[in-house]
DNA sequence: TGCCTGACCAATGAACTATTGGTTAGGCTA
DNA sequence: TAGCCTAACCAATAGTTCATTGGTCAGGCA
């Protein structure tokens, strides 16, 4: 009985209306109402004070119905939405911002280091020739910036390459939210010192290894070296937070 | 104020020659504005048709301009909003149900086989007397379930407080994510053959193992129980999808 | 041909109103 | 006196309306 009110341990008034007109048959009343319509789960029950003239009863003898049915778990409410039948839905959408301002910078690089290590092992198993050409492509234009903030862009683009190489959408979505957080987290500390990125800096070896790995369809390799990547990360943003650009 | 804008470095133009080939001055414009303001990341400009008043262009060049300046990653703009300097920050919230469209259970299960061991292994690492009894309090209420629904909530609770244990708020945002599509795509999937779960169900077993090793700070066995238990979840849910509760 | 102009479109946000569960005060009845 | 009813108010939410804003297109012009 889809949605429905567990009322068993009550008396049966469907087909009594005498015995539910009478008495302390608040609750009664409701769960006959309820019985009556057999609501689906997440349905929408008129408002409350719609609800009390329908059944006759007063708004605060309904609500401390209503209260029982809720503590029981077969309804919940909310204000300025309504009464609903069913369990309580989990919340339904995230706020990166809200995650932001619950972690920190060393939690973020942990998370990087449990998580992007599989999503490279996952795209050496499912990436395809596109995926890899788009990963050069990140590669190479991160090679050819000029300025920090065209590096970090295509850094970015790397990273959300490799979780798109998975081909699943769910870790992608993941990756977004991890990705939305860290960007949130370490904002605005880009390097100020030198304009562009040298030559010679790490990332540029890093992610051609990683690359060759996922070309390679080797799984471990992959994991293995974004873990070492993302370490060197975490070692310079623990060692100079002002310098945390990759 | 238009006469404000300095606009006699028109041939000056510091890292982009190509504009000052070009000729025409509404990306050296706009560029002079830009530097003149030293606007900070993310700030707001004012809108297009007093912009190209401000400048003296058209609405055309300015766009066109302003086209390069966000394909070179330094502003970005959406439509309704505005345009804004820096980098275009990342969507703000995500939806628990968008993601379930996307995706389905196979690759749901695919990603919790490849976070959640992740996960364990960081429980390993940072759980504490407490976070150990919330775990065993989560496999005595599953073993007591009078019901599959009873024992999916001891279930969801069960690995919820893995993340948990892990006392990364990120880790846990992250889990919540995974976890809420999980629910939307498989909801619905208890099995109705029998009416509880077995006392000899795998995972009553499964979870002790996962508890034990994270109560003895083995990183990788907790990992690797994790992965065990789940590629069994895995096996059942693609061969009995009617049955895919654990 | 290329650019300018004006108009229109669709997405967004701010302001306002109506709805709705939650709460309180006063008065009434048993 | 205790419990209940009624009315009003409060705060959160949703719907509506209107102005703003980037994106697009057609006509005109040099």
């Amino acid at each position: 009985m889809a949605g429905a009110v567990d009322f068993e341990d009550e008396r049966d008034v469907r087909g009594d209306p005498a015995a539910v007109a009478e008495g302390d048959g608040a609750l009664t009343q409701l769960k006959a109402y309820l019985a009556q319509h057999e609501l689906a789960p997440n349905t929408r029950l008129p408002p409350e004070r719609e609800l009390c003239e329908i059944l006759g009863v007063s708004r605060g003898e309904l609500r401390k119905a209503l209260a029982v049915l809720e503590e029981h778990g077969d309804i919940w409410r909310h204000v300025g939405k309504g009464t609903f039948t069913g369990a309580r839905p989990a919340e339904e959408r995230i706020s990166i911002a809200e995650i932001s301002s619950q972690t920190n910078p060393a939690e973020v690089m942990r998370a990087r280091l449990l998580i992007e290590p599989e999503l490279a092992r996952e795209a050496a198993l499912n990436a395809n020739a596109d995926d890899v050409a788009a990963l050069s492509a990140c590669l190479a234009g991160s090679r050819t910036s000029e300025t920090w903030r065209q590096y970090e862009n295509w850094d970015n683009r790397f990273h959300r390459a490799i979780a798109s190489a998975t081909h699943n959408a769910l870790l992608i979505a993941l990756f977004d939210t991890l990705n939305g957080v860290r960007r949130a987290v370490v904002w605005g500390r880009l390097r100020y010192d030198i304009q562009k990125p040298p030559p010679d800096h790490h990332s540029f070896a890093d992610h051609e290894a990683i690359i060759a790995a996922i070309a390679e369809r080797d799984m471990n390799a992959a994991a293995t070296r974004m873990r070492a990547h993302l370490q060197i990360v975490q070692a310079r943003l623990l060692d100079r937070p002002r310098e945390a650009a990759e």
